[in-house]
DNA sequence: CTCCTGGAAG
DNA sequence: CTTCCGGGAG
């Protein structure tokens, strides 16, 4: 069992356990995007608070959102946390939206990962999981997200150093996985589903994971009860 | 109190 | 490298 082919059995373990994800949560590429910034280090319980706020106010597209001030935008999406960093991130990003595309995503139909992903890493605001959760979420193109839960659940596990970077884990996806955006979309979800509900940060419910299995033949790990303790 | 589908600034 | 942003939920 190599350390590569491994990534299609957690895959195949966590979707035969949890069933499909239908994600991302959104109507447009836009409301999509706009999702990816607010949700930055913050629950997704309360990126919902913000964007009802926005919805309510018929502002969950560029060309509208794009004409309040800084501060209004602030004040309507401060359920997300960070409010005013975030604000200002949005604010990047539409700019970047009237240069790229004239505040139409539609217009970003066609381009590649390889295009768009330097241009969006250059909007101040929009770092490596968020301009791939954009690329593969809002616009349907094969750029794998990892985030904190893959990390953390590959880590545990054993098969990745703890400290890998963004990118180069990033490459080890999608180097064994074919480039396939639904297959990139599903995994993410499910990667984050079973993160969420248990490898949660201190004390996670390795018993009832749907990954337990994996424990056994990798992990540097032992479980006791509900917590998970790092062996010496 | 810690943590949340990070990223920038210091 | 470390700190900050920040409200909401457990």
């Amino acid at each position: 069992m190599n350390r590569e082919a491994v990534l299609l059995d957690y895959y195949r373990a966590m979707r035969a356990e949890l069933g499909p994800s239908r994600w991302w949560p959104g109507d447009t590429p836009f409301e999509i995007a706009l999702g990816a910034i607010l949700t930055q280090n913050t629950a997704w319980a309360n990126v919902e608070k913000a964007m009802h706020n926005l919805r309510e106010s018929g502002l969950l597209e560029p060309r509208a959102l794009a004409r309040l001030t800084d501060g209004e935008l602030a004040m309507l999406i401060r359920p997300a946390g960070a409010f005013r960093v975030k604000a200002a991130r949005v604010r990047n990003f539409l700019n970047f939206l009237h240069g790229a595309c004239d505040l139409d995503m539609d217009g970003l139909r066609g381009e590649t990962v390889e295009g768009l992903r330097p241009a969006l890493l250059e909007v101040s605001g929009i770092g490596p999981e968020t301009a791939d959760s954009i690329l593969l979420y809002a616009l349907g193109l094969p750029s794998f997200v990892v985030d904190a839960y893959t990390r953390r659940i590959l880590g545990r596990h054993g098969l990745i150093p703890e400290d890998i970077g963004y990118g180069e884990l990033r490459d080890f996806f999608m180097d064994v996985l074919p480039p396939d955006a639904a297959l990139y979309n599903e995994y993410h979800a499910l990667i984050v589903r079973t993160g969420k509900n248990w490898c949660a940060k201190k004390a996670g419910k390795c018993a009832s994971c749907p990954l337990a299995v994996f424990l056994e033949e990798f992990s540097p790990l032992t479980c006791v009860g509900k917590s998970i303790i790092p062996h010496p």
